[in-house]
DNA sequence: TTCCATGTTCCGCA
DNA sequence: TTGCGGAACATGGA
């Protein structure tokens, strides 16, 4: 599930279930999803603390421990964070568990254990350390900056964008979005988009990741609580684009399952640059 | 049973 | 050096 606004809810979430509460349990479950960070020193970090304030970098979700440091959750494909009270049973595929002193849990699940949780001394240098772009969501992040990283590119929009050293947040099912809302086909080289396309490309960017964190897709229905005309709705092949009615096409694009509209989306000269 | 999956990373090749 | 395809990771669900 978890993209750029997926993230997002479960930051919304931790920031209104999970702060400013003591911990007074960390249950590991499942250990193989700690990065370079025993159970015993995950819990000595959390134990008798509070968590004092969250941010988000892309994908990943970082809370404040109230001693000292952060502790950092990445998601994977399948991970997400969920709170409730001690009393109700722990979410199926939890993996890191931490009690509060209130009554109420905070857990990470992860079906696929593809995620990871660490800690970090410092938010920034983690960022940098991970090599990570500027959020893609960043209001300092203006339609001139998005347009030199893509102007460096040489390979394919999709591609591009999907580069968290780039610009961190966008994956496979919102690039599809920002080019289908943006009428541009995701083969297009990256660096030889015209400004109008590639302004096209950063409205549309930021206007489908800020619908679906205004929509909750990170909680209710998912995708199906997109409005109308987003091609997330009925990401299928076959299915009719629901701008002009077209059966949608798939193409494989940097290992992934790629959804266009053939007629929207149509490539332009600016493609035909061929490889040397 | 087989294939696919919203992410990341590493390897080999061109 | 750059970009890309493919595989691996791990596992549930269609």
């Amino acid at each position: 599930m978890p993209e750029l606004p997926d993230v997002e809810t479960f930051r919304r979430r931790l920031q209104r279930h999970g702060l400013k509460r003591k911990i007074t349990k960390v249950g590991v479950n499942d250990r193989r999803i700690l990065r370079e960070v025993s159970a015993r020193r995950l819990s000595s970090a959390l134990k008798g603390h509070k968590l004092v304030t969250t941010r988000r970098h892309g994908k990943h979700l970082l809370a404040r421990i109230g001693g000292n440091g952060w502790v950092v959750f990445h998601f994977g494909m399948t991970g997400a964070l969920e709170t409730g009270r001690s009393s109700e049973p722990q979410p199926r595929f939890t993996r890191i568990r931490l009690e509060f002193a209130d009554r109420t849990y905070l857990t990470y699940t992860s079906k696929r254990m593809l995620g990871a949780v660490r800690l970090a001394e410092d938010a920034e240098a983690f960022i940098a350390g991970h090599k990570l772009g500027p959020d893609a969501l960043d209001r300092r992040l203006r339609p001139a900056d998005f347009a030199a990283a893509l102007a460096k590119r040489r390979g394919a929009v999709k591609t591009a964008l999907m580069d968290q050293s780039l610009l961190a947040g966008m994956g496979n099912i919102y690039v599809d979005e920002a080019l289908f809302q943006a009428h541009l086909h995701p083969k297009l080289l990256a660096d030889r988009l015209t400004p109008k396309q590639i302004k096209r490309l950063y409205r549309a960017m930021r206007r489908a990741l800020s619908t679906a964190i205004a929509h909750d897709v990170g909680v209710k229905n998912g995708l199906k609580s997109l409005p109308r005309g987003y091609l997330l709705r009925r990401r299928s092949r076959g299915a009719p684009c629901p701008r002009c009615g077209t059966a949608i096409s798939t193409l494989r694009l940097g290992g992934r399952q790629t959804y266009y509209c053939p007629n929207c989306q149509r490539r332009s000269w600016t493609h035909a640059r061929k490889r040397s």
